[in-house]
DNA sequence: AAGAGATGAGACAGGTCTGTCTCTTTTTGC
DNA sequence: GCAAAAAGAGACAGACCTGTCTCATCTCTT
């Protein structure tokens, strides 16, 4: 069950640098340092590696946007400390993106188990943000205002991927702000 | 210098459904119809041929999206004509998400030419909504709006990709109207 | 028509990929 | 302590990859 572990947290540092198609078995298990047969008996193929990996980082992820968002009093606070969290992500030292869109950037199939497995992440955040509105913005407002929020928060993540992710939670903060505003409707 | 472009178009829709590191130069030649040596002689590796695909569609894109804006009278009708491109493009048939998304995901390294040529149409999009605001806002309102524009349009490529483009675009619609007019400031 | 350049067709090299197999060694559970 | 399970080590197969080379054929310009 450990070297199980070693595995995916070493195919996810190689994948996050390198991509999954460019990645090979051998180099995941050379710095594993653990044998070929000790891999494959874990998981049949490259694909089910990759979504281990992926299913791994998505828990972590769920877990900590979670504590995050229950720390958190209000509304404006909840989705602070999110962004929060963003900005700490983008400002680390070996930030490459996100996995999850590069999975699906890679497999584009959307019946490939990858795709789906990173498609899940995504619209997980997605309903976790639409939970959060759902006391303050009930229905399609909150829906809307909760699609706009995962727009801006992917695509700061782009952006960051390009060195600008300052710039881009900066404006992030201020859109989100202006979103809620507006769809709160102060009619 | 036609079989130059038929290597390019081909290329660029198998690159579009089976991503870069996938499609193999001989997949590519084959539907082509051109020789292997005909392909090596205009494209001297497949990274510049990947290249030479980006820069086709960026400029393909740019024509059209300056076409666009000079077309609307209006700083809104702008807006609304690019996202009404993108409602469009997310409906099309074959649609597979956005193919420079899927170069930084495949090409992470910053200073890989491939990275370099998806990076250059990304922000020559955020540089263009930039020039579009730059009439109604200037200095850093008008950047932190050209910035959330433009992560809502990525943030809409990425959900339509999930198959929720209808509901990324009519969000980025009222998202752009709120950040507007917060931006525009009513002060 | 004739020569120059572009193209076709495919073999080939050298490497890398995933996944399998065998046999030995180590670890673990009882 | 002993049996069973897990892991190590590496050869191996078969496929695919990029890129090179050769030589025949076509196309176009002059």
């Amino acid at each position: 069950m450990q070297k199980r572990q070693q595995v995916i947290e070493t195919a996810y540092r190689l994948f996050k640098r390198g991509g999954f198609h460019a990645t090979g078995i051998d180099r995941i298990i050379a710095e594993a340092g653990v044998a070929k047969m000790t891999m494959y008996r874990h998981f049949p193929s490259k694909d089910e590696l990759i979504v281990a990996v992926l299913e791994w980082r998505e828990q972590r992820f769920e877990r900590q946007l979670d504590g995050l968002v229950a720390s958190a009093a209000t509304l404006d606070r909840k989705i602070a400390t999110i962004l929060d969290w963003h900005e700490r992500w983008f400002d680390g030292a070996d930030f490459h993106g996100c996995l999850f869109q590069h999975a699906l950037a890679e497999f584009e199939s959307r019946d490939h188990p990858v795709h789906r497995a990173a498609a899940r992440q995504k619209l997980g955040l997605k309903r976790r943000l639409r939970g959060i509105l759902a006391a303050s913005m009930p229905g399609d407002r909150g829906e809307a205002a909760a699609t706009a929020l995962f727009m801006l928060i992917e695509g700061a993540t782009l952006l960051a991927q390009m060195g600008q992710g300052r710039e881009a939670i900066r404006s992030a903060r201020a859109s989100a702000t202006a979103v809620l505003a507006a769809q709160a409707g102060y009619p």
